[in-house]
DNA sequence: CTCCTTCATCGTTAATCTACGATAAGCGAT
DNA sequence: ATCGCTTATCGTAGATTAACGATGAAGGAG
């Protein structure tokens, strides 16, 4: 089973409305991890080792790379013997779908 | 008038749709860019001055994230004699959330 | 048990970010 | 011409990020 906020990874801390999405939006401000996302969005689950494969970065990146997104919880990691799977939270992505929108449709209040 | 895209600030290069979002992303990454954004999309039009007094920051600090919100297109920013008037670009912002949307609704095309 | 694969973590370096005070530049008013 | 207001920029310090190679841990295969 994936598990949705590892205590070791996501400290899960209260936060606003606001730091929530700039974290969000933080774990989305590089292009690599939005190749990751798209990549597991389209693939659904995702071995590690193939995710390198795809990226022009060495091992280790991704592996940082996929961290920071496991941390903001947008992607869950669940360890299949030696392998680990990566998946999207779907949860995640619609909680950062609404917040973009209720910030975007802010003006139209009012 | 407000300049779209001033040459001294936002080079202008080709980005890819990836590099573009992660740079909006990015931009939004910060908890103080979001109120700023969302305090500009609710008073429409604003003086700097105005800005630094609702935050709890150096006003040259509100002025490196003004500027940030400015070299990535979601804010405008036009001199008016010694003040300088700010509002959310909202061209950028709807391209944003068409992006954002794209992004995460590219799960249930296929 | 020993190799091999897979992946996270460590250590490091260079770059970038964040925050601040201080300073400079531009403009209006006196 | 000078003063005061407003804001951008400079310089700086500390924290964080991004990239890599190297190492280590865990599990499967022989």
């Amino acid at each position: 089973m994936y598990i949705e906020s590892p205590a070791t990874t996501a400290p899960q801390t209260s936060h606003s409305e606001t730091e929530e999405l700039a974290i969000l939006c933080k774990a989305l401000g590089h292009p690599a991890r939005i190749t990751i996302l798209r990549h597991l969005l389209t693939e659904d689950r995702c071995i590690c080792g193939r995710i390198v494969e795809v990226m022009p970065l060495a091992q280790s990146t991704v592996s940082q790379h996929l961290k920071i997104l496991k941390e903001s919880g947008l992607v869950l990691g669940e360890v299949e013997g030696p392998k680990t799977c990566y998946c999207v939270n779907r949860n995640k992505l619609t909680e950062l779908f609404t917040a973009m929108s209720t910030l975007c449709r802010q003006e139209e209040e009012q």
